[in-house]
RNA sequence: GGUUCGGUAGCUCAGCUGGAUAGAGCGUCAUCCUUCUAAGAUGAGGGCCAUUGGUUCGAAUCCAAUCCGAAUCACCA
């Protein structure tokens, strides 16, 4: 058991025996001891002191006498300061911790398996991936792999959104100015290729707006009348009859666009067990309108479209049928997420989404529970906060984006730089070179925009490389190819004899024991960050480690033995953690 | 206007189920490679935790109000 736990348990018994006073275990509150008092762990006492009518220091010795007679193995000593009682645990307790830990069973599975849907990613047809993208994609791997490190089973999934008026847009551009322009012909990858006549689009339908209101029409109609956006409406009319021409276009242009894709998802790591088309769902969910009026959730408006009405619930009224018949995006989503639960027959179901979509998802998930559908209640929207420049929100209508493509190129550039300057992989094939180049590149990358809180926007300044140094994913890659360079050394095969623990190598332990507790937390919460900060604390405290004490050259054999086992786990637990965030350490760099 | 989220060091961020003197990283300054990888370590400096009031033995954390910023409240997706 988890010794935190077992701390809690132990009090609430303790007190009960004592005093007759019931404490849930979870109310206990347990820190870790501050590094200027004695001890390892702290009770905090003043929640208890008051319900039992006596003074800290009483409380704190009779409590501590118990705690230490229920758990003579374990607790050592104890102090009392202010409302606060202090713990040192046993040397034996935390030896026989890492001796008994096994890097290949760092986190117990979990009790109750399930399997867990992360939808991410969500691109547009009609424009490259762009730095949000990539936040998304980053958090929505890490979740999968978080979600697998407690051992349950994740389905990916993507919907790709590849039809609607904004693919029209690249459409009737590629048309009007490309004269049958390809990918090929201009040697440009597929999706920056369609991307750059999203943007035609956007210049070409400027200057017309701005020909109509110099010819004297109102601004707000000629923002209507722009000869290239009734062409646009135009194409997607027709889309939507099957028209063939436009169909093949339609094909063709998005062919040149998942080819691009799926270079970019190769590179970044990123895969799907299923992707699904929006020009396959879209027409979903009618069936569930239907439904929804049988039911009575929904109600017909007078002029025939179908509405919900959620101002009970302190939302408004969304409308799920247009007076046409026409199915929403709600309606459309409701009708996948029923399509998803009727294919994998999943316990949850993660949507990566951006925060502008909150409210969204609330009614989605409401709705699905008014529907009574079985997943309802396992819907989860992973909020995040749009990444944005120094200059304000990224646009790629206006070209104003960073680019992924791009940015993953300049990280690993910048990587490269810094290794070959560092010189020491000399003994590297060319091969390893760029897997190593790669690994460090991406893994600052990936680090960078998973190390905050992910419903928080975040503010990416393109003059400002991303960094090598201090809180950053290369940080800890090096710590782990500092220790793999040490183990190389040593060998890995160790004999424990029971050790005093200096303070640091006792540190270690304590900061090893809390892996699994931080990643439940991540899961938790949906939140890959509390990973990268533990992983962070464990390399730095590692690196301290290093500097005041030799592992090879230990004053003893038996403290040899020792730091090696520590190196082993500290490596494998760095490994895991970073591998939860989809970033993989080097052996060497 | 309603709802939701945010405001902590020069910058980027932790800490928020109330607990001991508010922490990291970057940047600045100063030390440490004849000894296991210096992408490292050690130290210094840097704070009316947006403001005001309340609850409490105790508030960055909870409550209320105010100020500032963002998202959303589409028969777009």
């Amino acid at each position: 058991m988890n010794l935190i736990t077992l701390l809690k348990q132990t009090t609430s018994a303790s007190l009960d025996s004592l005093y007759q006073v019931k404490i849930q275990p979870e109310l206990v509150l347990v820190n870790a001891t501050k590094p200027e008092f004695e001890g390892d762990y702290t009770i905090v006492l003043f929640a208890f002191v008051k319900q039992l009518g006596k003074n800290p220091e009483v409380v704190g010795n009779e409590l501590g006498n118990a705690m230490q007679k229920a758990l003579p193995t374990i607790i050592t000593e104890f102090n009392i300061v202010k409302g606060f009682l202090n713990f040192t645990i046993s040397n034996d307790y935390w030896f026989e911790f890492i001796k008994n830990l096994s890097p290949n069973e760092l986190m117990p599975a979990v009790e109750h398996k399930r399997k867990i849907m992360v939808e991410y990613s969500s691109p547009n047809t009609n424009k490259p991936l762009h730095l949000g993208h990539l936040r998304n994609n980053f958090l929505g791997w890490s979740i999968a792999e978080i979600l697998k490190l407690q051992g349950h089973e994740v389905v990916k999934t993507c919907i790709v959104n590849d039809r609607g008026i904004h693919i029209c847009k690249s459409m009737i551009a590629w048309q009007l100015f490309a004269n049958g322009a390809t990918p090929e012909s201009t040697s440009k990858k597929g999706d920056h290729f369609v991307g750059d006549y999203y943007v035609k689009y956007n210049d070409a339908y400027k200057a017309e707006v701005a020909e109509l209101v110099a010819g004297g029409m109102m601004q707000e109609m000629a923002e209507k009348e722009a000869p290239i956006l009734k062409g646009a409406q135009e194409m997607l009319l027709k889309w939507e009859q099957g028209d063939a021409a436009t169909l093949d276009l339609w094909k063709k242009m998005n062919s040149w666009v998942y080819e691009g894709f799926e270079v970019t998802y190769k590179k970044i790591g990123s895969d799907f067990f299923k992707t699904y088309y929006e020009s396959n769902t879209y027409l979903l969910g009618k069936e569930l309108v239907e439904e929804g009026l049988t039911k009575k959730v929904f109600y017909q408006k007078e002029d025939s479209s179908v509405w919900i009405d959620l101002t009970p619930d302190g939302l408004d009224e969304k409308i799920v049928r247009r007076k046409d018949g026409t199915s929403v995006y709600m309606t459309q989503d409701i009708g996948l997420a029923q399509l998803k639960q009727k294919e994998f027959n999943t316990d949850a179901s993660i949507y990566v989404v951006g925060d502008e979509q909150n409210y969204h998802f609330k009614v989605l998930k409401l709705i699905c529970q008014k529907l009574e559908q079985p997943a309802a209640d396992g819907i989860y929207h992973l909020s995040y906060g749009m990444v944005e420049l120094p200059t304000g929100k990224m646009k790629s209508r206006e070209g104003t984006v960073v680019d992924a493509d791009d940015l993953v190129d300049e990280m690993i550039n910048i990587s490269k730089e810094k290794t070959e300057a560092l010189g020491k992989v000399s003994d590297f094939t060319n091969e390893q070179l760029i897997a190593l180049y790669n690994t460090i590149g991406l893994g600052a990358l990936k680090f960078f925009l998973l190390r905050v809180d992910p419903k928080k926007k975040m503010i990416f300044n393109p003059e400002e490389s991303i960094d090598f140094h201090g809180f950053t994913g290369p940080f800890i890659q090096y710590t782990h190819a500092r220790i793999k360079s040490i183990l190389r050394k040593t060998g890995t095969t160790v004999t424990l004899t029971t050790n005093e623990l200096l303070p640091l190598e006792k540190q270690l332990a304590i900061e090893l024991s809390t892996f699994p507790a931080m990643v439940n937390e991540a899961a938790e919460n949906l939140d890959p960050s509390k990973i990268a900060i533990y992983a962070f604390n464990l390399a730095k405290l590692f690196n301290t480690f290093y500097a005041e004490h030799s592992i090879s050259n230990a004053e003893s054999e038996i403290k040899k033995q020792l730091r090696i086992q520590l190196g082993i786990l500290t490596a494998a637990t760095l490994q895991k953690a970073m591998g939860a965030l989809g970033i993989a350490v080097p052996e060497q760099m």
